[in-house]
DNA sequence: CACTTATGATAAAAATAATTTATGACAAGA
DNA sequence: TCTTGTCATAAATTATTTTTATCATAAGTG
């Protein structure tokens, strides 16, 4: 069975017209025919209906079913064409979640430029979530992630790189705050949270659920600087990771004033079944020389 | 790219050795070399090292990275046809946790029976862990599934058949408890516990940390005939669904005195890409007519 | 209604690709 | 040195895919 078929297959499906998938991939029409005609064959079922009446292709059950295997096969192999392609530029992709890129990265700048391993890489921006998907579905093959809550996987290398406390910021104005409060003294304020994705967003969940409170948020955003400003400039209060708060920012950083406050997590991960490329050893070296990182 | 050169350099991989790849194909010794360098050629990679010093066949970086996608990508191709055969001998093939084999799904035979399903029925018993990783990557497509959480799977379509509670369960002859009991009264006991990969293991877990105290578990298993007789015979307490104790179980039930126990939910789940079968389709009617059934 | 157009199926020929046979090269071991 | 085991290559053969040419069928059109 030829690879070439399922493509054929896979691009007849979204036309639902035989001709037109020919002239798509500039073959002549029976050529794909017969490439679906060998498709069948081989696993023995049908995999259009060729309805005779009304002059449309439509999927039967099984072929709508053999759909779905198709595609996924296809992009494993394409998968594979881009990382072979990637080791062989020596390209270094990289899963980066914006937070841990302007915060925490920037440490390693030097010493990968020392490397020559700067011009390598290519980072990718994904929310902690996404990333974890991605990194398994072999989509990225390395990446930074940042979790509240220890990671285990099994499929997963883990290095711990650090742990950083949550605060709540407010601005430099508000008078009823100073040194530290509790989850439900604050959420008499209103709040400016992050999008769907990202990891404060779980743990003001997890602080609501557990203190029974649920704070009024007046705004979402995916952007620190913006959450940042908001604050500043008297909006209303956020929950951030110290991590992202340097002494310019013009906030009060107030210590959450609970028993059990998850923390922000940095791991760097890579999936267990991948091969590391050179380029990938030498940047998990640096990584690892400059952190008192531990393998979890 | 031909799928069967997939599976020449696949086995050529594991042989580390042309000529035996070829012996086991039963073709001729130039056919594997070919097929190997038609993948290089097309990959633009190398995919062996044929040292010449050492007589050896090694496979390279990207050899070892390639044979991973090719691996994947032919397991597709075999759960693609494994899928329509079952599909064409209107075979189901259903994962069933034996705790919900034996005490929950019988329940349904009747109805199963009335349908003429029974017969259709291909079942696999795996622990619910391992249903959940066979569900997901496409071994199984449909499966019921127990869980302490409550289960959110953007990939599934869930229906929540029922919820029990856990049970400590002790001889009769145990004469310190009656009723209920706290899960640190209890831990003076020692434990029989169920093995890695039950929910019932999770719990125990959960008690524990919760309790801030850790049974003598002097006995781990997978079978719950064994755990009920070890516990009749006054070996240890364990804790145990509900649902899997019955009348003529020689123990006594005890409740669980915490704040917040886990449940034992039962679902029945498939992936939300999975095309249905009429048999399936057929199968979960059953299902969902008897249960009160909610969609998550 | 006849005519055109769009669609897909099929047969035969042509082109392309895979496999085999035959052979060579090369190193390890007897 | 000779044999054996291994893989590479060229040429011939075989198999497969693609094209060209043509047909059948139904829908739309004047």
């Amino acid at each position: 069975m030829q690879l070439k078929d399922l493509e054929y297959f896979v691009q007849v499906a979204k036309l639902a017209n035989l001709t037109q998938a020919a002239q798509y991939f500039s073959v002549s029409q029976p050529t794909i025919t017969y490439a679906i005609k060998r498709l069948e064959n081989s696993l023995g079922t049908q995999l259009l209906a060729r309805d005779p009446q009304h002059r449309s292709l439509r999927l039967t059950e099984t072929g709508t079913q053999f759909l779905y295997h198709a595609r996924r096969i296809l992009s494993e192999m394409q998968r594979a064409r881009l990382e072979i392609n990637n080791r062989q530029k020596e390209k270094l992709v990289l899963g980066l979640p914006p937070i841990i890129g302007n915060y925490f990265f920037p440490r390693y700048i030097g010493d990968l430029k020392r490397e020559k391993l700067i011009s390598r890489l290519e980072t990718h921006s994904l929310g902690s979530e996404e990333m974890l998907t991605n990194l398994l579905n072999g989509n990225l093959n390395l990446a930074f992630i940042a979790t509240a809550a220890p990671l285990k996987n099994p499929d997963l290398d883990l290095l711990c790189l650090d742990e950083k406390a949550f605060k709540i910021i407010c601005s430099q104005d508000e008078l009823d705050f100073s040194g530290s409060v509790t989850f439900k003294q604050a959420a008499i304020k209103p709040f400016i949270a992050f999008d769907e994705g990202f990891i404060h967003n779980k743990v003001f969940d997890y602080l609501e659920t557990r203190s029974g409170v649920t704070p009024n948020v007046i705004y979402k955003t995916t952007d620190v600087d913006i959450l940042k400003n908001m604050v500043s400039h008297n909006a209303g209060l956020a929950l951030l990771t110290e991590l992202a708060i340097t002494e310019k920012d013009d906030v009060k950083v107030l210590a959450i004033n609970e028993k059990q406050v998850p923390t922000f997590q940095i791991y760097l991960a890579y999936r267990h079944d991948h091969v590391l490329s050179a380029v990938e050893k030498a940047f998990i070296a640096i990584i690892r020389s400059q952190s008192g990182t531990k393998r979890v």
